[in-house]
DNA sequence: ATATCTGCAAAGACTTTGCATGAGA
DNA sequence: TCTCATGCAAAGTCTTTGCAGATAT
């Protein structure tokens, strides 16, 4: 049997081969459609998409492979406040590179952005060190997400 | 009838009659609650809270308070990614001040830090600033979570 | 060959909703 | 008095788990 992956992530293979994971259909579609599809899908936009290519894979694996590449931090896991998480392929070839979010409070829109990176890996890395040693507590990452409303939602007067 | 609330935050009473909300013995609970016991709790906890004083009250008053409470903008919500919402009073007096979270990853414990708060007023004032006029974006306010293992889970090897 | 992985169905956890009763102003 | 608020129970939503069959290496 053939498989077609274009566009697939593979330097996520490695890692999960190293992991000691098996490298299987599913897992390999799930990350296509990370690394292709938008930013900040569901686990049900993710799956729905992955059913357009392999109709047999269910949501339950969906869900599995993405708590497993969260767990290796090849996936990041957000909450925007509509009460389902979101996920995005983490930092690495293949992922949008280091940002954050823009979150409309009426709509649920996402904007990415990566400016003020600079500055804020300046404030970033002195909080860390200072909050590391302050309380003895290591720190793997950190959020930044600003709340607001849209413009086209201001438009609509919401 | 007389009733006792020691230490409730009286300065949300105003806004809360005059966004035209009645002021109810659960809702001076819950405020209470808020105002005395712990930072970050969930509905759940602030819901035992409150049952010890007033058994009556129920779950279900709690959540509606609170979504009315953060609708205000006098409780902030937040996810720490253990699958529950937490609250706590937002800025004013009786609140915490202006500060931000440091999660423990491994046991979900959540340390409130107020440090760099000056450095990151000035990076929070420029971005926002930027990303407004970018984005045409109003933006209402930010959070910013550092994720990470605490001393006690990294003592036992977690 | 065999330890992992998968899909389905069912369970679980948190939160919201419907509706009749109760209570502020 | 007359809305608005409350409590209970039931429903809803997203996510996790149990288990037998399928699969990667």
């Amino acid at each position: 049997m053939h498989y077609r992956f274009p566009n697939e992530p593979g330097w996520c293979h490695g890692k999960i081969k190293n992991a000691g994971y098996r490298l299987t259909i599913p897992r390999r579609a799930i990350l296509q459609v990370l690394n292709n599809s938008r930013s900040h899908m569901s686990a049900e936009e993710i799956y729905l998409e992955v059913h357009k290519m392999y109709p047999a894979i269910g949501l339950t694996t969906v869900y599995r492979t993405l708590e497993m590449l969260v767990r290796m931090g090849l996936v990041s896991k957000f909450d925007f406040g509509d009460k389902r998480a979101r996920y995005e392929l983490a930092e690495g070839p293949g992922s949008k590179g280091h940002h954050h979010h823009l979150v409309c409070t009426k709509c649920g829109r996402i904007i990415d952005y990566k400016d003020f990176i600079d500055e804020e890996q300046e404030l970033i890395n002195k909080t860390e060190k200072g909050l590391s040693k302050k309380f003895n507590f290591e720190i793997h990452n950190h959020i930044i997400h600003f709340y607001g409303v849209c413009e086209s939602c201001r438009e609509k007067g919401l």
